[in-house]
Formats: C-alpha cells, sequence, structure tokens
DNA sequence: TATTGTTATACTCTATAACTATA
DNA sequence: TATAGTTATAGAGTATAACAATA
C-alpha cells in the first residue's frame, strides 16, 4: 500500500506477524518436552497452588470437557498431574500438578518466556514503552476506561 | 512480583495474555465458516496471484507434507481451492483457490483483522506508537541490525 | 431440573514410513 | 540419488450426544 495506516488494526498485523515467525520455536520447545501443544497450554496454566476443577481448566484453555478428558488422561499417564476429589462439589474433579508436573511446568515456563527475536532487537528504552502501551492498553479494557 | 520489570520479556508475556483472551473469537469466527483452525491458516496464507506449490504452503503454515495432502483434500472437497500442476516441475502441485475460496478468504481476513479490544482502548497516537515499535523491531530484525 | 465429568462415536489433525513419479 | 506428493497407519485433538452421579 502506498500510505502506511499505523493504527492499532495495523499494529495488531504485526503482532501477529511476529507470533506466527515465533510458531516454530515454540512447537520445538514442546516437542523437545515430549508435550503437545494442547497439553502444552494445560501444564503451563496449571496453579500448583489451587488446582482446577475439570471444567475451570477446560474453560481456561477453550477445551471440551470430553476433549479434555482424554488431554488429562494422558498427562496423568505420563505423571505430571493427578485428579483429585474437589472439595465442595462431590460430582468435580480437581487437576493438580505432581511433583514431576511442577518440574516440567517451571522447565516450560522458562524456556517459553523469553520473547522472539525481533523484540531482542529492541533498546531497553523501546522494549520499556512497547511495555507500557501494552500494559495501557490491558489496563484500561480491563476498567472499562 | 514487587518492581515490574518492563523488559522485552515482560512486553512479550503481555502480548501473550491478549492473544489468549482474543482465542475464543479467533475460533468462533473460523467455526463461523466452517473451518477448522489449520484450514484457517491454510486458506488465508494463500496467494491468489500466486499459487504455492503443496511443499511451499505446508513450509508457511508449518504442517508436515502428508497432512497437508488431507487438509487440501478437505479444502478441495468444499470447493475452496483446486490443485494444479506446477508450470516447472510435473512432480509438483500448485494449491489455487477457486472462486469460491477468494471469496472466503476475503471473508476470512476482513474478520479477522480487527484487533482486539484491549487495543482498541489505545489513543490513535499511542496505536501510532505501538505499531512504529513494532515496525522498528521486525525491520532491525529483518535487516540483521 | 441442572451441572460435572465420563464414555461412545466420528471426524480432523499430526507425524513416520513406504511408495510412485519425476528431477 | 534426491525431491514432490500420496498412501497407509497409528495416535492425539475435537465436538456431539448419551449417560451416571451429584447439586
Amino acid at each position: 500500500m502506498a500510505t502506511e495506516p499505523k493504527t492499532a488494526t495495523s499494529a495488531w498485523a504485526l503482532v501477529w506477524d511476529i507470533f506466527q515467525s515465533d510458531k516454530k520455536r515454540r512447537w520445538g520447545l514442546l516437542a523437545e518436552l515430549g508435550l503437545t501443544p494442547v497439553q502444552g497450554m494445560a501444564l503451563s496454566s496449571l496453579d500448583a497452588d489451587d488446582p482446577p476443577t475439570m471444567s475451570h481448566l477446560g474453560g481456561q484453555i477453550m477445551c471440551d470437557s470430553s476433549t479434555l478428558t482424554g488431554v488429562v488422561d494422558r498427562l496423568e499417564a505420563l505423571g505430571y498431574v493427578e485428579r483429585r476429589p474437589a472439595p465442595n462439589d462431590r460430582r468435580a474433579r480437581c487437576v493438580a500438578l505432581t511433583d514431576k508436573g511442577r518440574a516440567l511446568q517451571a522447565e516450560l515456563r522458562a524456556r517459553m518466556s523469553p520473547p522472539p527475536p525481533q523484540l531482542e532487537h529492541l533498546t531497553a528504552d523501546e522494549a520499556a514503552q512497547l511495555h507500557d502501551l501494552l500494559a495501557t492498553a490491558i489496563a484500561r479494557h480491563a476498567t472499562g476506561a
């Protein structure tokens, strides 16, 4: 296009480009740990101090309850999580990390946290600006401002 | 954490949060159009003027050749693409959009392009700053600067 | 009656290995 | 020999419907 728009829409398109170009690295990391993408999402979203119920976890990772049954079955077979009765509802079951699962979660988070190479090319000031803009957007959205 | 870091890493974590919170909308859009996530990626990455070969398309959307065979089979059965012989290599086949596929691609791109609600809360100036920072990062990475 | 989770079923995605046709 | 694409096979993700236990 002749004139660059520079709107929220065009900025989002750039975010997409960066996300897409980083996909190979992320998938490779998961594969090295022997996890599928959904297993990685489930594992990294588990709160060690507050094990969610199946339905709560399903809501977090946008996963059907019948799908989640299979996913958690496999994570349990791998020894990363275990199902426990829920305290307040005898129908529900909580998904709790095992020690092995906690260790893998830490490893996963550590390896996933580095930004893609594009963002490494920003100066410290520029990175702080980027952080502030995003934090501002999120905060305004949260407060409905 | 007590002190906010404001680095490229923390900025990337915020991008993740926004991406995650927008997932439901994106998946819903695809479902409304009767497409799976991979089908959506394939369709939206096809260049109408320059149909890629199977292997080129597979590289773009990070998809194994045998997986892609099935994906393209289904897109072809739905009438969105058609396989054509490649001009220079009698082994290869190009994946070309049909008229129906071009229309769906336009619809898909139009519906996917709006930014998530968080970014709508930025002013025009802030959005332009965000665009510039991301464009700078991408440009420096591309030129190895 | 409604909700939580599982099972049954069917389809899609995914990768590995073997294969055909072409380079 | 190497590469492009398909097929066969097996496992994992996905959703719908039916179901049992509990709220």
